[in-house]
RNA sequence: GGGGGCGUGGUGUAGUGGUUAACAUGCUACCCUGUCAAGGUAGAGAUCGCGGGUUCGAGCCCCGUCGCUCCCGCCA
């Protein structure tokens, strides 16, 4: 139905009888001449419908409105100087229409799709998503997407990697997040289970002696929404056997840097990436998925604290608390005022998090001058001059300092860095900075339970030289497992697995999993891992929110074509909807009345 | 489950308890042969999300509710 796309015609086109299909996007209807934008998903060209050369065509063209689809058939025409659009990829050149046919006309849609508009209602969106999705934004960012996962097959493909489908019909487990359930017909009584993640079954796949998987998959949780979370979502999922942690790190920082580089114009801040340990992150950005475009690192100042007059710094640092800064550059030379109400300001802010209050000192831009804030007399010169070149501090900067509970601190420290690299502009929305965070602990203290709850999950290995602390310290056990941040954003997750019997069963027993229990829960796994299991490990970057760091989108809702609202409706199709009696019943299911409006 | 923000012609916004709810854009009609975010003239289009309350009087204040959204909890 048409011989070229609306984006591929140039000068060099010119006096070519063409014929193109596509929506009216903009009209200009001069009277005898009509101008109309035609566009596809290729580009806009220029029409030009001349009442006295083509009174026919020109006579349907009148009728044409924005978004109707139509046809035209006319002559490339090259643009004469000082009508050239450089706005336009095909501006050197515009059609001479000879025919016009409406293919389909088309309603005034609900809103403008050939310009962007920042507050669109996104109810309104979602309603009409065919719509929204037809607009330049969206479509970029869906081409994108198809870019980067093509570009991914295309990566792992030609470096030995198989890619297989699992099923989505599988087993619940009892870890992790909600399963959403699938009754079974079949068995009344009994359900399947939406993967949260194939983890079991690429482990199983290394079993098997694929020894390279990958598979782009969807994967499902039902849990509340975020802007970086979807009910469903789409995984990398990717599992290697005979490899070590290193060799997983490289083949992911080589995939992530080839993908920036070549599919994207966004520029990579870290080649190598940084490798950040979990307790290092913590301790200097309160964040294991810290946002290194920008630097606002927070320095540990103990022992200098101890030893100032400042009771609430001294006493918590010889409690074994946290006492850190924060040093923002060029801020101290604001005037007072300013400084006033940017302190009452941050200070609010860290309240907001469980900050009990927050000190500062704003040092002068001159050797002369004093430093400002409540807290400078509590510290004496020297034990300044200590501090400062512990942050490392010049003239002129504004130091933050907080101290409290550890996890608080940590809050106060994440929260105030991304406050302030927002407000003092320090974000350039080109960068991507990707960041390893290695070392994790392999447990968590549940305080509620009285019991170790796996970090990631029960099938990391701990480093071989902590397995003896299995025994004696848990909490102090590393995990083989590493995640990559990017912009803020945890966008993977992996880990080297277990192998070996005697180390899974010994984690069992701390995360109070009889063996019984484990076989029950976990069976197949195991019987799997006594039939000659390789050492692998793998890791999972998530599709959604790479993606939409590469576009430079606030959420993932903006990457994906048919997402769910943050009540997990589809407002398009009006899902989920009741059902009629009989399916319930062919599934053996009853709905409570109680539960009914 | 909890806390915050938003909801006013189709769309995006303004609107200090007081007359006929304003602006831009889109839409409709007409004029217009070099526009490209075209321009000009005229016109239509809103029971201010919904329900209740306070008040002489509510878009505005209060309570509830619905929808979208951000955050906490949750997300191995």
């Amino acid at each position: 139905m048409k011989t070229h796309t609306c984006g591929e015609l140039r000068a060099n086109h010119a006096n070519q009888t063409v014929t193109l299909a596509g929506w009216v996007h903009r009209r200009r209807d001069q009277g005898g001449l009509i101008f109309i934008d035609l566009r596809d998903r290729f580009g806009i060209t220029q029409l030009v419908i001349n009442q006295e050369t083509h009174p026919d065509a020109h006579t349907k063209a009148k009728d044409l409105r924005g978004e109707w689809v139509v046809q035209v058939e006319g002559t490339v025409i090259q643009r004469p100087d000082g009508m050239v659009n450089t706005n336009l990829e095909t501006g050197a050149i515009e059609i001479e229409v000879h025919d016009v046919t409406v293919l389909n006309p088309a309603k005034n849609p609900p809103f403008y799709i050939n310009k962007d508009e920042e507050n669109l209602d996104e109810a309104l969106r979602m309603r009409y998503r065919y719509l929204d999705l037809r607009r330049e934004r969206m479509q970029r960012n869906i081409i994108l997407r198809h870019q980067v996962t093509r570009f991914i097959r295309n990566y792992l493909g030609d470096r030995g990697f198989v890619e297989i489908e699992t099923p989505f019909l599988f087993k619940t487990t009892p870890e992790g997040a909600r399963d959403y359930l699938v009754p079974s017909r079949v068995h009344p009584g009994k359900f399947y289970a939406l993967p949260q993640s194939p983890q079991q079954l690429k482990q199983l796949l290394m079993v098997a002696g694929y020894e390279r998987y990958f598979q782009i998959v969807r994967c499902f949780r039902d849990e509340d929404q975020r802007g970086d979370r979807q009910p469903e979502f789409t995984q990398l999922d990717m599992e290697m056997s005979f490899v070590e942690r290193e060799d997983v790190l490289q083949l992911v920082e080589g995939l992530m840097t080839a993908i920036v580089e070549n599919v994207t114009d966004r520029e990579l801040v870290y080649k190598p990436f940084p490798r950040l340990q979990y307790r290092d992150a913590m301790e200097r950005y309160g964040s294991d998925k810290p946002d290194l475009r920008y630097d606002l690192q927070a320095f540990e100042i103990g022992d200098i604290a101890i030893r100032s007059g400042f009771s609430v710094f001294a006493d918590n640092a010889s409690a074994g608390k946290p006492v850190k800064v924060m040093r923002v550059p060029q801020l101290g030379a604001w005037n007072n005022s300013q400084i006033k109400k940017l302190h009452q300001e941050l200070e609010e802010l860290a309240k907001s998090v469980g900050a009990k209050g927050l000190a500062y000192m704003a040092i002068p831009t001159e050797e002369s001058g004093e430093v400002r804030g409540p807290i400078g007399k509590f510290f004496a010169n020297e034990l300044k001059l200590e501090l400062f070149e512990r942050v490392g501090a010049e003239p002129g900067d504004f130091l933050i300092f907080t101290s409290d509970e550890r996890p608080i601190v940590y809050e106060v420290v994440d929260t105030l860095r991304r406050h302030l690299a927002q407000q003092l502009g320090l974000i350039d929305p080109k960068q991507v900075a990707f960041t390893w965070i290695l070392d994790f602990p392999l447990f968590e203290w549940n305080e509620d339970e009285h019991r170790w709850d796996p970090s990631h999950h029960l099938f990391t290995s701990p480093y071989p030289e902590d397995v003896p602390l299995l025994d004696t310290d848990p909490g102090k056990v590393r995990g083989l497992q590493y995640d990559l941040a990017c912009n803020g954003y945890e966008v993977a997750g992996g880990s080297i697995r277990i192998h070996r019997r005697e180390i899974q069963e010994k984690i069992f027993g701390l995360i109070g999993l009889e063996v019984e229990d484990a076989k029950q829960k976990f069976g197949h796994m195991l019987e799997a891992f006594e039939y000659g299991t390789p050492p692998h490990g793998g890791i999972a970057p998530g599709i959604d929110r790479l993606v939409m760091l590469l576009a430079g989108e606030p959420n993932i809702r903006e990457v994906i074509a048919f997402p769910k609202t943050q009540q997990a409706a589809d407002l398009m199709a009006g899902a989920p909807s009741e059902v009629f009696p009989i399916q319930l019943e062919e599934l053996h299911i009853a709905i409570r009345d109680e539960d009914l409006d």
